[in-house]
DNA sequence: CTATGTGCAAAAACTTTGCACGTAC
DNA sequence: GTACGTGCAAAGTTTTTGCACATAG
């Protein structure tokens, strides 16, 4: 039963942990692996996917990590651009989860319990190459987000409440 | 060549305005069409089909319709509720465009001018459809953004600056 | 008449920035 | 040693809320 991922999606092993993948992008452009940057790095990836930038500070402030918020929202930022971490948006916060050493999926958003559920599909990438190469577009990327009410919550009367995590 | 639609997107012809419809949805719900609210479903759909609250206000304060911020954001939520308007979320600030009389249909974002390119693909909702089904997952709808570069910007060496428009 | 909506201004929620100090290379 | 990063606090953005007054039904 999926909960977050589907049990297939075993993470693939790739050359190369995060933080060797964020110090490579970041001597590229003459910037500087720091040791914020790396508890940082070594956090997410040793934790849940999907998490806020909130969340993300929460953390590593219970944890006995001093960093700031700034910090933390200036290193999601890098790790977008590193293609280490998927940014989400399914709401107005940003969400983010791993995009390293996972094979590429797509979502289900239950508006009713805010879950997240993940899944792989193969025609979308294909649908989604041919549409581009149509009109001429160089695609990056895509968010494919089917929203709707979870098999849970079209069942239950009491429904996990919003907000529970995403 | 396509610029915010293609031109096989003609509107259907749908039973009742927005307006009618709107106050069809608020009925049901004992709220009221009020004159405010009634200007801005007008204004709405007799224009553009992107913008965001920002542009919304700026826009109505423009024609001399001197209805608040809060005002805004209060109808715009009811119009996504009443299936009136789509909600975009393409950055972090919210985006709407019309979804009534208008076929579904999905999008591109270029993301080095920030132009939005809609298109027309039947077999995204059918995969919608059967991942859904696979999963007992009951859709009301979806979002399929595809990210990456436009024609004109893979081109051109003085792209359109970003947020000329979205 | 009364439940609901509006405008205003204030607050909340989220993110970015400026600057003095610190540190990786 | 120097260019780059950090923390802090302050400001910027976007959206929501509380409340006194207004109005649709």
């Amino acid at each position: 039963m999926p909960q977050t991922r589907s049990d297939d999606l075993a993470p693939l092993s790739v050359s190369g942990t995060p933080e060797e993948k964020f110090r490579e992008f970041l001597e590229i452009r003459g910037e500087k692996l720091t040791e914020p940057r790396r508890v940082l790095v070594r956090h997410i990836f040793s934790s849940h996917k999907h998490f806020d930038a909130d969340e993300l500070v929460r953390d590593l402030h219970e944890a006995g990590h001093a960093i700031s918020r700034a910090t933390v929202y200036r290193t999601l930022r890098l790790l977008v651009e590193a293609g280490l971490l998927r940014e989400l948006r399914l709401t107005n916060r940003s969400a983010y989860e791993h995009d390293y050493g996972y094979p590429a999926h797509d979502h289900m958003h239950c508006t009713v319990c805010n879950r997240v559920i993940e899944f792989r599909n193969e025609d979308i990438r294909q649908t989604r190459d041919a549409i581009s190469r149509a009109h001429g577009f160089r695609p990056s990327g895509h968010r494919f987000v089917i929203e709707g009410v979870c098999s849970e919550c079209s069942r239950a009367h009491t429904p996990r409440r919003r907000l529970d995590l995403i």
